[in-house]
DNA sequence: CTGTTAGCGCCTTCAA
DNA sequence: TTGAAGGCGCTAACAG
């Protein structure tokens, strides 16, 4: 029953009969490359399972200065419903380089903001994920010029910073490419309007959709404003549709809003597809959920998390820019199909 | 343009024209105690600004045998729809503290358990979270007995780490005598069953619901068995109202069955509340989302988080135990109020 | 009140 | 192929 001491480097070294530079050379598998004797290795590998001995990061941090630990700043982000795949993305990633994430939550505070980052900073981590929970424009602290950052899901204009976020345009292009290749040419309405000042998703989307409709000779007849909420879509369209429109097809610019719009066209003696064709953003779980599942063109919030961090591990990093993911569509039931398209054969 | 050394005590403690030893006292809020001069202090502190001084917590850690770091072990809690903010409300905890977190998600592999256990403790995390997506019976690994430990919405039978969970037989109670006080008496169903094995949450819900209702002389008319999800649950409950059933109260074991519920009901034209009243168990933002809102027992994810750090950080630690936190009901609409009561004046 | 000294555990040149 | 020695930056006795 001794006190349990923690064990050493050099105790295992002792323990298999040699010197600790020959310890640390096997431990950091260069026993090939220093040529040591199987039979040593053996020994030495044999006194670490008999000891238990477990390497001491923080010493071995304090002589090679690193930490083999990834910073992550974020707003909401682990918070977040969905957003927070992010971070399981980020995670793997890490992971999948002997990495691990140590995460700072400001919750939009920016006081808060510069103590975390200076704290991890401090802790020496090889390098920092800038994340934000809405896609947005941001100013990184100066603090962060001294490490190896990457912006995930944002960007700021007035650096050279790394940024990985999502391909909005070309998703807005998908979302109405939906509508178009089920041959809907009128009646087409976004629902949605953008919330915050320099958030860029609601631009870019509704951005993408003028164009690929253009493409086509066609354009939105109109946009019905309103909050990125279920209950603010649905008071919206409702009045909407009271007020006597009948849309064929409507864009939500999230799924949150299309839940919205499926409560109020139900109101309404509306009927999805049949009546109306939808299609929305985010690809979130919420998007599955309703009756028929909705059509959305997805965040692919897991991909971006392990991007940045690949990003941040890559040598050429400094180089890498604005890398933008696509953003897939998943089908649901709630486009009809053309008619035309239905007795094909 | 020289290149950037980095700054060290000694740097600090040369321009301040002071000892190393004077200068860590100052910068570790040890002056009074130490009764350094104000003036010795000052010069100090203007020497940190100038040369834009860090501590190097690796340094400090090595001495110290410190971290301020938490670790958390989990499953699938960071990528979790919801229970991420159980990581929120830790990370606020910790903040609260002037600690970190790092996170390794094991993604529910025992191997990638066990490597992240292995890797925080090598890192000398101050003590590890070990939280689980669904609360539950876990078998903690060994590992964890050489470390501070709080198991987060799980507990280990064969151990006397200290647990922090929601209290989900009161929460049970809690769910029924919201119906009980609208003055239903018959014609209550359950809705859910029992996923998996080792999960606790339906269980003692379900036992919750029972002594509640066994205290007023009643009890449940039946339980709707269906998987915890939307699809499944409206599918249960479609084919149970096709079938004839006519329930005045349904206690729905999640918010995800309740929205199907809410299908499969407004499928067979019956409204919330006042054909049928819904009560409901999560407490997430789909609860506020359906119309009309669903009163539902809110599983206190952030102060679940936020507890377990507290307790991993008392001197008393050890002596814990098992904290149930309570589970509040966030009040929607789903309820038909007792019919005395509206003209109660 | 302040400075001197001695490590914390590990890696890595250098010498053997 | 292995060992001895030094130091990463910081803290904490122990002296003055």
């Amino acid at each position: 029953m001794s006190v349990t001491r923690t064990v050493t480097l050099s105790d295992v070294a002792e323990r298999a009969g040699v010197s600790a530079t020959t310890a640390s050379y096997i431990l950091n598998g260069r026993s090939v490359e220093m040529r040591i004797s199987a039979d040593t290795e053996t020994r030495v590998r044999a006194a670490v399972a008999e000891l238990g001995y477990r390497p001491n990061r923080s010493a071995r941090s304090l002589r090679t200065a690193t930490t083999s630990t990834i910073g992550v700043i974020s707003d909401f982000v682990a918070s977040g419903h969905f957003a927070s795949q992010m971070l399981t993305g980020a995670s793997a990633a890490a992971r999948a380089d002997a990495h691990l994430l140590v995460i700072g939550e400001t919750e939009g505070d920016p006081g808060v903001e510069a103590l975390l980052i200076e704290e991890l900073l401090e802790r020496q981590v090889d390098g920092i994920v800038y994340a934000t929970l809405v896609t947005a424009e941001v100013t990184v602290p100066p603090a962060l010029g001294r490490r190896r950052t990457v912006l995930l899901n944002c960007v700021d204009p007035s650096t050279v910073l790394p940024a990985v976020l999502p391909d909005e345009l070309g998703g807005g292009r998908t979302a109405a490419g939906a509508l178009v290749r089920a041959g809907l040419r009128s009646g087409l309405h976004v629902v949605g309007e953008d919330p915050t000042p320099n958030a860029l998703a609601g631009v870019l989307r509704l951005q993408g959709i003028r164009a690929r409709l253009g493409e086509e000779g066609l354009g939105i007849d109109g946009v019905v404003p309103c909050p990125w909420t279920v209950a603010g879509a649905y008071a919206a369209v409702d009045a909407w549709l009271a007020d006597g429109a009948r849309p064929q097809g409507l864009i939500c610019l999230n799924d949150r809003i299309a839940m919205g719009v499926y409560q109020a066209l139900a109101e309404h003696g509306l009927e999805v597809p049949r009546d109306v064709s939808v299609v929305s953003f985010d690809g979130s779980e919420l998007a599955t959920w309703l009756r028929p599942e909705v059509t959305s063109v997805t965040l692919p919030y897991a991909d971006l998390g392990a991007e940045a961090v690949r990003v941040l591990m890559d040598p050429g990093w400094a180089t890498t820019g604005v890398v933008r993911l696509p953003m897939p569509i998943s089908a649901g039931a709630s486009v009809r199909p053309r008619p035309a398209e239905v007795p094909a054969s």
